[in-house]
DNA sequence: CAGTGGTCTAGACCACAGG
DNA sequence: CTGTGGTCTAGACCACTGG
């Protein structure tokens, strides 16, 4: 008897991925159809495409009716990041968070807040700006505009001591949304608030979120000096 | 009779995330089993697995053995960047990359080069340092090390043409690795190479590859000013 | 039009962990 | 110990697309 078929497909994936990176199966190479493969493990089809399915998904292989699999070219890695709630990031890391409202006002964003967010032009929005601390220092730097009409709830809520970040994570969910990284020149108002000489070169994550075809939230956030984000391939 | 059975479990699916973002579910809630589900929708408990299973994966959606299927309070977002090779990166947005190799040495590397990527002390690598060009205007400055004991081939290989972006990942495969967002600040060389002020906040992807316990290179790009990387959620 | 992957089903057994 | 999710199977039909 084989040893016990729980996570089978597991079994099925490895030795696929090590036949790709042994070189076993070369790049742009055809592999054995589904059912071929199912013969040779001896196990269902079904077990082969889940199998299959993911190590597509990680873009290592390309497939298509017809046409079979293959080994993919030139693999496209997907990297995936975790965003978590900035509290639980910096819990994570051993850290005491806090967080300091800074502004709190209703009135209509600029030009280009309220173009992203499809706001109408003179719509009034609900800013905030916050900081969130670690350990007494400062995180990061947040800049944010709500839309009142997919958080109505917003309005009555102050802001002090929840970040809104947790609050519109409770109170308003998303459907889709966009995440950009990028870098900056600290601005005096940024080096002020961060601890930083003006200038310095700063991490700089936008997200934008929308509710069907509602735009939700347009945060920025100016991470302190040397702050990284990771993830696994 | 309903519609046909094709794609079911996006149905399902669509309809589980419906609840979710509606709020009939909220935040912390069981949600139905899946055999109470799979007799709601009329399907196969298999289907309704599939369903919920990707929903987990996203983190919207617990679940545990006996504990059942809870709807997260706090959803970690995770975004899924595409890091493609650069050639493919610039061609996509309609430029023309070129590639240009700046010094190609066989030397040791700094302490915390080898001590990262795990190889003796005095062991020597392959330095390469090249710019990528997209319309003829500088994109990305490369330094890479490369583990001539996991890739020997590269000894032999020039990468005037081939960028050893491409020929790694024709060469050399990888088991698995890490990659690291940050900002920097323009060094001399770095403002000279990218046509842009020493001191400016430039954005930097650092990447490990290894294969098996064998690191096979460790690379890092630093992208002319205003470069932005993008995921959807 | 035929070969391949994509999906569905009904039923089964198993792993895990809550009570 | 029992309820829930995790996985497997054999067989079936369907969608897509290459030849």
């Amino acid at each position: 008897m084989t040893k016990s078929a729980y996570r089978n497909w597991q079994r099925v994936q490895d030795e696929v991925l090590r036949r790709i990176q042994s070189r076993e199966w070369k790049p742009g190479e055809m592999i054995p159809h589904e059912a071929a493969l199912a013969t040779e493990f001896g196990c269902a089809r079904t077990t082969v495409n889940r199998a299959l399915r993911e190590i597509a998904e990680t873009g290592l292989l390309d497939r298509r009716r017809k046409a079979g699999t293959r080994v993919a070219e030139q693999p496209v890695a997907k990297a995936t990041f975790d965003i978590a709630v900035i509290r639980q990031e910096v819990e994570t890391r051993g850290q005491r968070y806090q967080h300091r409202l800074i502004e709190r006002a209703e009135r209509a964003p600029p030009h280009a807040v309220s173009a992203a967010m499809a706001t109408a032009p003179g719509a009034k929005l609900l800013y905030l700006k916050a900081l969130h601390m670690a350990d007494d220092r400062p995180y990061a730097l947040e800049d944010r505009w709500i839309n009142l009409e997919a958080a109505p709830g917003a309005r009555d809520e102050a802001f002090a001591e929840t970040s809104a970040n947790e609050w519109l994570l409770k109170h308003a969910p998303y459907t889709h949304g966009e995440i950009v990284f990028s870098a900056t020149s600290a601005s005096a108002d940024d080096a002020d608030a961060l601890a930083c000489a003006a200038g310095a070169a700063l991490f700089v994550l936008d997200r934008l979120t929308w509710h069907r075809d509602l735009s939700v939230t347009k945060v920025r956030l100016v991470f302190a000096k040397d702050h990284q984000v990771r993830a696994a391939l």
